[in-house]
DNA sequence: GATGAATGAGCGTTCATTCAT
DNA sequence: AATGAATGAACGCTCATTCAT
């Protein structure tokens, strides 16, 4: 019957979201199965029927999460413009940098959530978990397809604009470390868009090598 | 009395040591203060005469870490090269970076250990805990003053150059991911020129700007 | 179902128990939860499933020992004369301070266990934890309520009463000091005679403060 | 050399002084003697040289404060009447038991201590302890020998008035329980007038009794 | 499938006591 | 006599995990 299956889901994500909650709240460590179980009101033992255990749960909120935020950003994008094909890349990355900056900065919980257990793994493999999502990469893909310039190992680039992006708003925004985010996000845009240069086929890259 | 303090030196530096190896082996959260102790061959009780807990050991560790692979690198240069200003900083800078990526290389559980325990607060005060040794800022400075070139906001600089490093290197060479670090050498130090120029007064970031 | 209930209550008396004969046999300060739990065959986690640390089973035993001895002496009582409104007041509480120092007398182990551990509030609350039982403070009233005599403060009479008693019993019983128990008896009853004058409304105190 | 001798009394002294205060702040069980030796700026070993343990130390400071207790209510008294023998043995004890109330009054933490640790073997032998301090028991004697009337079983009667005072003013004045202290101060002192006059051998024993 | 009582290893931490200096 | 580093047993307590119901 699919309503059983329905109520599995339902119990499963009662259990997400109250470990999304307590995550974000205390962090991981500081938080327990039990902590988690109780806040779903559940049982302590329905907390294993569901997954092998608090890391489980953390991994799959994590990649989760990461894939909202960017889904989130890429959402706002198509709202602004109707057609990607129209759009300079450079544009329509830095939108999403710009904008995946403001969700950390309404939510820094969500910011040290992420950054603190967030593996490339896990983020490029969250199709693999979430079937109906489409994958961050796949948008990537789209984006850099549609664009007139042709970028080599863009895996790579992608990789470097996120481990980029993640690790310096952590301490920019929690504890604005070495300066403001104000103040630091232009720089950060400045860097993704060198390292989208850097990665072009024939043009931007080499202009730089040769500098 | 100087042997007592000598004594005490040589037990905090067993505690340090047996730490370290360790937090490398099994990592932060697996490593108890039993364990430390053990492998010390000391009492339980003896580890709280020198440490809060495991996390102050911890960050000692990481600072002391951090401030040895850059002390490394540059060393390296300077035996090198006899004088630094006949240097190009770019040069120097990338020198470091390569030389950086070696150490990580030569020692995985190292770069696991600093990755996921540095932070930025924990680095850039490093002379605060070992007033014998200079600060990695501090050789930054140097550096940066000798070079005809003259950079903006120093510090910013400095924080996105390791924070790329630092977060980029441990997927690439622990799980050679997305690509194995041969191959990445040289896009991340090529990210790293771009963002030495991105910082550069007049000439460089302007250039990037105006492309 | 009740069978879970049930042995729910099993365990928290074979905790219980365990922690009565301990304290009494050790003293409270020298038993440990562990020497708790390992006695009643229990694992230690189990005993912080019932209680919240030792001192919240120790109040909890105070308070039942305390009403226990109280109830065995009113029920001594209560079998000897058929009805209390025929008696005396007086004599009914001489009866029940002779019956508590034949207890005492007895079981020197739980006068010491009840002398140092008991406070007023701890035993003018059993009613609020022992639902089922009467409280002592309800006896009283009912026997002072019976009686042709008036008193006034009824709780703060029976405060010095059960305080003189408690107090005074300890060494006299425990240690013979200043002298044992079948010298002190009489006097001891006298003075909670005069307690009892002391209180009376119209005649007893009076005549005392004119004396 | 008496120096050292002196020297000596005086580590005692710190050691007992800091003792006290951390004591009547933190209670017995919360104090450790590495707190005491800190405090009175000493190595932890040397207290082991004073006292066997933390409590010699308490067991010392509780027969000292009780002491210093009624030898403070005794001067006061001596303060007020230039002789005794001209005054009741009633007035005199109620003037004590009243000048004892109020210093409790004024230090509940003192009072915490000693009800807490009080024993009836400590008080009745502080003499021993302190060579050059009268024993309350001797100015009981004293005052009872003054005395028109005559006591049977001085000690006994002495011990009754302390345990009644020291256990019934506990809950009075550090929980306001069953009432307030100056509510029950004058009832306390007419308790203690009746023992009084039960232990008088010819005239108020026997009135109550046939009473 | 869901429960939650029970487990017990393991944690961090304290502290009385010893003893070489 | 005085020190204080070192000890290590013992503490209270947590919690992932199991399993009978």
């Amino acid at each position: 019957m699919g309503k059983i299956e329905d109520k599995k889901k339902l119990k499963k994500e009662a259990l997400l979201e109250s470990a999304m909650i307590l995550f974000t709240e205390k962090g991981v460590a500081e938080t327990s199965v039990s902590d988690i179980t109780s806040r779903a009101k559940m049982a302590k033992g329905t907390f294993y029927l569901y997954f092998k255990d608090k890391y489980e749960i953390r991994d799959h909120l994590v990649a989760r999460k990461a894939n909202e935020i960017f889904e989130n950003a890429h959402h706002s994008m198509q709202s602004k413009w109707q057609t990607i094909s129209q759009m300079d890349v450079e544009e329509c990355i830095t939108f999403l940098v710009e904008n995946i900056i403001d969700q950390f900065k309404e939510s820094p919980s969500l910011l040290r959530f992420i950054a603190k257990n967030l593996s490339w793994g896990v983020f490029s493999n969250i199709r693999i978990k979430d079937l109906d999502n489409r994958n961050c990469m796949d948008v990537f893909d789209e984006l850099l397809e549609a664009s007139a310039k042709v970028y080599r190992q863009k895996e790579l680039m992608v990789y470097m604009i996120v481990e980029l992006l993640n690790s310096t708003c952590y301490n920019v925004i929690l504890y604005h470390m070495p300066v403001g985010i104000e103040q630091f996000k232009k720089d950060l845009i400045l860097a993704v868009r060198n390292i989208l240069h850097q990665f072009e086929d024939s043009a931007g890259a080499k202009q730089l090598e040769t500098a």
